[in-house]
RNA sequence: UCCCCGAUAGCUCAACGGUAGAGCGAUCGGCUGUUAACCGAUAGGUUCUAGGUUCAAAUCCUAGUCGGGGAGCCA
């Protein structure tokens, strides 16, 4: 079957023109009696609109089969373009053909034709892709995904795949999944009484990533400049709206950077990828407006034009400090800002992203380059109103006797980590790099209110269905 | 993990100690172009689970399960 997206067909084609279309059902309204016809509402996830197709009483299966469609069933429309009669759309497909595909029990089918809670269709998430507000989730997902790779790609950095499976076990961010393919009945021992990990599948224990930082490194300080784009798993029971279990992370690095070039790359970055989906996805953004939130073009439109608040840790604390505001948890130099007090400078003070530089070191992990004051480290946090952080990022510490002694202090054994320290003994270079959540990104263009809605099959605690 | 809130028809909710209701959806019928169509009728519920209080529990109490929000952790 030769098919005709109804994206093109709304967009391109001019009235007369004959095509065949194919899709779910949407909507159907129904006119029995004396003069019988029928409306069907096709989308077919190319885009947000659906097609309305006429269904004439001359279809040879018009009773057996159009009249008794419902929400959900997939058919294949064969006709004319034509100017609609009604009001809504401009054109319509005056059917001389509508085949069945597949139909759908509506006694059964859970997407009604209605308004469903975005709790509800958690539970149907096979089928809340056929929805409006989901299709166009993943349609956005998408746009961001390939605006990503085009950002990198026209700089010049390569994609590098870093392992999934790792087994380092302290990469300095949270807990892990255990990979094993030991019979958790029948556990080996160790003569001491320990579960004996030689005998599991890589003679070692090995774990789900958490970053793929520390390998991405690597390859940065070869290649120059790199990326990773993958799926990242932390085993922490968090229970928010902005953490999964499983998520994908992309973490460029780039050698010969320090953390000034590291903060103006996270800008541009954010930049392109919002300048992408405003310019690539009207139709959806313009939904999300309408139907989710309605300042998300213009917050979009407003952080790709105006440039980025930077401060440093220390001064940030000032702000607080001087906000005259009464805090749930204080400020204090020295500590870790809370939700309360990102938000009050990105929302609050400044109302745009605001790039916080320079934390105090016991705050921040071992691989973070110590400033010369002896008391900070070149991280960076790119906060965003709502989220709050979206990007996390340092400058990495490249001299050796500095790492050696960071690890130490971090009660980590140097002697496990002894090819990433290969990198400051053998040609070492100042780089620098960062993470950026996906989910995130995709929560903040489409404001989408919970990261379980902005990814196919959440994995959350206690929730792995599907 | 902690703190709140919730669970009643397929879905969204009402009933707040006295025999369980609406809207939408579904089914059947009607309607000369509709727009989550409209009009009429019909069907549909061990009120999350297990205990307890009471003459009487959807309603009050206890525990559990699941869901949501906030916090922590972070992307």
């Amino acid at each position: 079957m030769k098919r005709t997206l109804i994206k093109d067909a709304l967009a391109a084609m001019p009235v007369g023109t004959e095509l065949t279309v194919a899709g779910w059902v949407r909507t159907v309204r129904n006119h029995k009696g004396t003069h019988p016809l029928s409306f069907v509402n096709l989308n077919d996830g190319s885009c947000l609109a659906t097609l309305q197709v006429v269904a004439p009483a001359a279809l040879e299966n018009f009773v057996s089969e159009v009249q008794r469609l419902s929400a959900g069933c997939s058919v294949a429309a064969t006709g004319r373009l034509v100017a609609s009669q009604g009001k809504g759309q401009a054109v319509e497909l005056l059917a001389s053909r509508l085949r069945v595909v597949g139909w759908a029990d509506a006694e059964t089918y859970p997407v009604q034709q209605k308004h469903h809670t975005f709790e509800f269709l958690r539970a149907q998430a096979h089928l809340r892709p056929r929805t409006n507000t989901f299709g166009a989730v993943t349609r956005v997902r998408n746009a961001i995904s390939f605006a990503i790779h085009e950002f990198f790609q026209q700089r010049g950095f390569v994609y590098v795949n870093t392992p999934i499976i790792t087994a380092s076990d302290c990469e300095g961010a949270g807990q892990m999944f255990r990979v094993s393919t030991l019979d958790p009945a029948k556990l080996p021992r160790t003569p001491e009484g320990n579960v004996n990990f030689a005998e599991d599948f890589f003679g070692r224990q090995t774990y789900l990533t958490v970053s793929g930082q520390l390998e991405g490194e690597t390859y940065a300080c070869a290649l120059g400049n790199v990326y990773t784009f993958g799926p990242t798993f932390r085993a922490e029971n968090s229970n928010t709206p902005r953490h999964l279990a499983e998520f994908w992370m992309i973490e460029p690095e780039m050698a010969f950077c320090d953390l000034a070039g590291d903060a103006d790359l996270a800008e541009e970055f954010l930049k392109h990828i919002f300048t992408a989906v405003l310019t690539r996805c009207r139709e959806d953004m313009a939904f999300f407006a309408e139907h989710i939130d309605k300042t998300v073009i213009d917050t979009l439109t407003h952080i790709a034009a105006s440039p980025f608040e930077r401060l440093s840790y220390t001064q940030a604390i000032d702000i607080l400090t001087r906000s005259g505001k009464s805090w749930e948890y204080p400020i204090a130099w020295g500590g870790d800002l809370q939700t309360e007090h990102e938000r009050y400078l990105t929302e609050e003070v400044f109302n745009k992203p605001v790039i916080l530089t320079d934390y105090p070191a016991q705050i921040k992990p071992f691989y973070m380059r110590s400033n010369d004051d002896g008391k900070t480290v070149a991280a960076m946090d790119v906060l965003v109103p709502k989220i709050g952080e979206i990007i996390g990022g340092s400058q990495r510490e490249e001299r050796l006797d500095v790492l050696v002694e960071k690890m130490k202090n971090s009660h980590l054994r140097p002697e496990d980590y002894w090819w990433y320290l290969d990198l400051r003994r053998y040609g070492t270079v100042e780089h620098a790099g960062f993470g950026l959540g996906l989910e995130r990104t995709v929560q903040f263009a489409t404001g989408m209110a919970n990261i379980r809605d902005v990814i196919p099959y959440p994995r959350t605690p206690g929730s792995a269905e599907f």
